[in-house]
DNA sequence: TGTACATCAGTGAACGCGCGTTCACTGATGTAC
DNA sequence: TGTACATCAGTGAACGCGCGTTCACTGATGTAC
């Protein structure tokens, strides 16, 4: 690809992030080029159509949550789920936009795969350590980040409780509904 | 209002809120027509524009959760707040295309001040009785439904999710959370 | 190192479709007598 | 109980706007010699 061409690519991506993240699935492919400082035209040349692009902006917000997941999974046991929910949650708060329930189908699936598999060991780890309840399935903890997003999402739109971080509370809410918490005092038990 | 007018009127509400609940904001004024069984300008006789059916529906819609608020407060106080996010629960998967974060501010503000102090209240009685943490705020609550809808909104657009009522799970996380939980064995201590 | 040329990139304007909304008209309802 | 008439309701087609997408063209890049 030629120096120029893939320069605007970067700079389209990054562009394309930012919007999204800020103004959610609203935001016009004008907007994006506007503040990729091109023509709305030249974004053509790299992507097929707006949703090989928001895809393209998924893949690396995707990329980063599973990063989040293998650092997390680097450290203790027993806080490796509870470190990975919190990361998940200052991500989905950061590019609210990109939370948005709308882009559905569009989120990279082998990322979404390998994302699932790696927070079912945080869990297994978790657990093994005892810090999470022998009842908590895969299946919570997806619905656990669905929840953040759901939190972080209502957010967004409800002016009183604009910046509020409702989705803290609520995530302190499910670690002690885990059986985890922050204070890690059931570690020993 | 003319019995022809007022027929219709129901029948145009009754439409919108099933076409919604079934298909979110996605779905066209054509469509809601088209299940009323009416021309799409016969709706422009009833309501101003688009923003003022979904109003009317979505007041509709709260007016029950109220109803169901109300009625979880007529019972015994340590099971009222988990008795009345169970029924926010089904009603919202009942109608998860109502429960799009995409309506933002069309949701009747007098109603959702309401819902909002008789969950408090729900809340209050609950902690009395012990079955729920005295950390628990109001936000906290508020934050669990906006939670169950972040949860049964991604339950519809994920295929290999739907129907599995994940946020059943999530909701037995959060009452765990909250100090409560089904069982109630917390009651005696 | 210059230069010519082929190739690919960039672009503003235009296109087309979907959908909310309105027009201009026909039909139903209810009331007065 | 009929009937005439005014009023309001219903409606298919058309309108207009926003936005994703494409056109037809100009400009930049890189390579061959």
């Amino acid at each position: 690809m030629r120096r120029d061409a893939a320069a605007n690519r970067e700079r389209l991506i990054t562009a394309a992030e930012a919007v999204f993240a800020e103004h959610g699935p609203e935001a016009t492919l004008d907007d994006v080029a506007r503040a990729a400082g091109v023509g709305p035209a030249t974004l053509y040349r790299r992507f097929a159509n707006k949703d090989a692009l928001v895809h393209e902006v998924l893949s690396g917000f995707f990329s980063r949550l599973v990063e989040a997941a293998q650092s997390a999974a680097a450290g203790p046991p027993d806080r490796g789920l509870e470190t990975f929910l919190r990361t998940v949650g200052v991500e989905l708060a950061l590019k609210s936009g990109l939370s948005a329930p709308v882009w559905g189908d569009l989120a990279p699936r082998p990322l979404v795969e390998h994302l699932r598999s790696l927070s079912t060991d945080l869990l297994i780890g978790a657990q093994r350590a005892g810090a999470v309840g022998p009842e908590v399935t895969p299946d919570d903890v997806t619905a656990a980040i669905w929840a953040l997003r759901g939190v972080i999402g209502s957010e967004r739109l409800d002016p009183r409780h604009r910046g509020a971080q409702l989705w803290r509370r609520h995530l302190e809410t499910i670690l002690r509904g885990f059986g985890g918490g922050s204070t890690g005092v059931e570690r020993s038990v």
